[in-house]
DNA sequence: TTCTTTCTACTATTTTTATAGAAGTATTAC
DNA sequence: GTAATACTTCTATAAAAATAGTAGAAAGAA
């Protein structure tokens, strides 16, 4: 998979919660000072070109939609992370985390279950 | 904290591991073809200029050192992919990597010990 | 049918990133 | 002390990324 660059990014995290959008569409989802119209078109012609999305065409336009799912690219995104800061190791990025960040018993106690849940199916 | 671009990053993991190094011990680290010595010295310089590395200077040359320490780094690397691709959350990150990838029970029971730990802790 | 809006397609511009050559200076090996 | 080596600094160039302008087609309104 290609990366995003972060104009391309940007535009995919609209798209994906758009689910599908016509390029005005997207361009009105940016917040505080949005980039022009044909440059948003001109992002959405280079991710068709790299396989991110594809679009329908009604009448004039193009109603474009994702290729490549969210999920799809956090995994890719994440493993990257993980295999370059954390040595592949989940278990190194937790620890990590837990010590760094504020986080609440609540969300350690979900992490466990969701483990424990997991263990259980293998 | 800037970003840093790939060739940044490439140098960077190299200066983490060696600590200190000269250009030239920095060049000889990698692997396959190298780039030139001028691109690895450019590389430096602005990454100096970014505040991520200083030097010592020894004689004609200088020793470089990281300002910001690969943890740091990391942090940063990973807080952004989990609140751009996880809502922030980081049972979600463990979910969704441990239902994705295959995880062996032995870090399974790993990532509860360094969780448990973290809670006593609290 | 003409006006207006909206879209695409193409092109252009600017900025950032990546790469390395050349010149000058220092260092070293002999 | 001179030749070879190594280092810095400056400059150049090329490629990638980000942004937007313009022209003309298409669609919709009146």
């Amino acid at each position: 998979m290609k990366e995003l660059t972060k104009a391309e990014e940007k535009v995919m995290q609209l798209l994906w919660q758009l689910e599908k959008a016509f390029t005005r569409e997207i361009l009105d989802q940016f917040e505080g000072t949005p980039p022009s119209y044909t440059t948003v078109a001109t992002v959405l012609t280079v991710l068709e070109q790299k396989g991110f999305v594809d679009f329908e065409k009604l009448g004039n336009s193009k109603r474009y939609y994702p290729l490549v799912s969210k999920e799809a690219y956090s995994e890719f995104a994440l493993s990257n992370v993980v295999g370059k800061y954390f040595e592949g190791s989940l278990s190194k990025l937790v620890s990590f985390f837990t010590e760094k960040k504020n986080i609440d018993l609540k969300e350690l106690d979900e992490i466990i279950d969701v483990i424990e849940k997991n263990k259980e199916q293998k």
